[in-house]
DNA sequence: AATGAATGAGTATTCATTCAT
DNA sequence: GATGAATGAATACTCATTCAT
């Protein structure tokens, strides 16, 4: 790897290279699936020799290491927002959905959909996204849930375990998304607000 | 494939080294994951020679739809049973749930999860598993929650949709127990009655 | 191979069946060429079972070979007729060529190609086809060309060498029409007369 | 394949190196024929790894459609010689068959064996032999043919029939040669005059 | 003799990675 | 740092042949 410097500009330029070489990893991957994209079409892509990537990135699993690192850090950022707008428990719920729903938005659900099947099959893979991004995405959550619960907003539930539950609905759904549902293509911008009015009150009513 | 006979008990023998070759292609793909898996690993877990496999199966990717098609059956079976005996919508949901998780007792974590990341990057078997098992159980499913609309036991949602992000919140909590999440890891077996809680009741409750 | 018997009736079964399996392995290479066939295709075709070949037939080479033992003696019988018949050099030239062409009707050009290519590249299937076919006939045919040239009737040449030559062009002209050409195609039949006169009295003619 | 370049000194070195692996190519398949040659055999021989090969040659075909068109080149070459040199008939016919005997000294009689053969299986080898190769090679011979013809030198018959029938003559005693005649073994440096002999002038002569 | 299921040797091709220039 | 030619390990699949029934 050629990362190794203290001088800001060449830093920066590492970046640089290392961004464009992941735009091209992302468009690449979703286009053609992980296994099935070459180094070769990624360096293509980027406009650089095969060679090349590895002075910024150990291996192919690297690429979508960086890839997931990104989406980490776009997902901070979305989630940053999350907490300073949210103020009720009824808006938050709306809120998460939605905004995880965005993230999605163009190639968004393709990238997913590589990561997560990657991510099944590829133990360091799954440790360092369990480890980096899930983990501290829920130990996050469980602080606002658990005020929430002390005031009395929320049932008295076992808190990580149901915010395992809600992130999973929205996980779940996306996986079905991504088999192919056709319900859910053709009704994809309605899930937000019914997940968040399931999650905040259920189904059941009373019979008449 | 040696698979055409009209003999009741050549076809008997068929089934039982088609199930053989099976049971060890789910041991192999669920140890090692589907790529890394070799068929000469299936065959030697099966005591047989590599090209009796393909006296029995089209090529690698049909093991895996064997097994796929395998566990539809149990799940037929399984929800079978569900109808018989589900009455009440609360007692349905608990019973939906923990079936469910019944399903995943022994390797049927590790299978689905080989299953799921295949179905994710192979168009051939993603198709063939919406249509043969998720849209089918998706139909069945539907009629009931439809009574339930009716006799006002259920909300008056859009059914459809609200199924998938009910079957969602199980298949996203088994993603995440699959990516290594220690919460679910260790209670793992209280949540079928809480997501049938949060699904029923929601988690949002009347602040003092 | 269960070809060992006193028995004449078991004898005359055994012909029987062994030409079953060659009628089905001509038609077979013929279409699909050598290499592409299988011994499957071939037993199929023969209305019998893969294993059945091999009491007949010691291997797929032996197919080939018992192919062009068959083509052996059609072309004894054959030349036969022929020296029977002929009596006049013209007259001998035109028919020389004229039934060779006719062995190739029907699928007999096809089986040609099939087995001259496989000739050229199995040595033992050469060897055979040299001493048991190809030099037999040359020796017939050199008794009938030293009496002519004795007789003045055929200029006093190298008699084997000139065979050659002769068979040659017969040869050529059918490896030609087998590559494809378009002419050969389209005017085939009028080939064993102009090369009948060729070989008889050339193409040279004195300029006026 | 690395063969894309506009850089003559590049354009070089990928030439020399794709005249290495069809020197040893054709080694290897001289010796033990197309089907029998594997791509390491070709590898170890040009000193090379196996991958190496298909930076150069789409894959095995390739192979011996490269050998074909080198055959090619030094025939053109050959017969811009001869039609330069070629003045009276009787001459030109002589140094026809010399030169096409010429071109299979060394291993090029192995060679043109194993391409036969092939040819005689693969279809799209064939289709490119025949139009690349053989049929340009008849229209230049052709146009020759014809002024002799109109000159009255040759006497007055189908030009492209009769010029299939005399280039049989030496692919014929070629195949014949191939597979082991040992007349044409012993006396092959006698044919070229012999046949262009018999092409001329017939073997024919009035008995006394 | 007939069967056909089982065998397992044999091979072209891909592509992540390296490293000399 | 950039290049891209060279490397060679890794693997699904076919099919001639065998042999127990």
């Amino acid at each position: 790897m050629a990362a190794q410097t203290d001088d800001p500009v060449q830093a920066k330029l590492i970046e640089v290279r290392r961004s464009q070489i992941l735009d091209a990893a992302t468009q690449v991957f979703a286009e053609k699936g992980f296994h099935r994209s070459t180094i070769r079409d990624v360096a293509r892509t980027a406009g650089i020799a095969d060679g090349t990537i590895y002075n910024y990135f150990e291996n192919k699993d690297a690429l979508l290491m960086g890839i997931l690192n990104r989406l980490n850090e776009t997902d901070e950022r979305a989630s940053d927002f999350a907490q300073a707008e949210a103020v009720g428990l009824d808006e938050w719920g709306r809120q998460y959905f939605r905004q995880r729903f965005e993230m999605l938005s163009g190639e968004g659900l393709k990238v997913m959909q590589v990561v997560i099947s990657e991510i099944l099959t590829n133990r360091d893979l799954r440790e360092m996204y369990m480890q980096q991004i899930i983990q501290p995405t829920f130990k996050v959550s469980e602080e606002y849930f658990k005020g929430w619960v002390e005031r009395g907003e929320v049932a008295d539930i076992d808190v990580p375990l149901a915010l395992r539950a809600i992130s999973g609905m929205f996980l779940g759904v996306l996986l079905l998304r991504m088999m192919g549902d056709p319900v859910l293509e053709a009704k994809w911008d309605d899930l937000p607000d019914l997940m968040a009015e399931i999650v905040q009150h259920g189904i059941h009513r009373e019979a008449k």
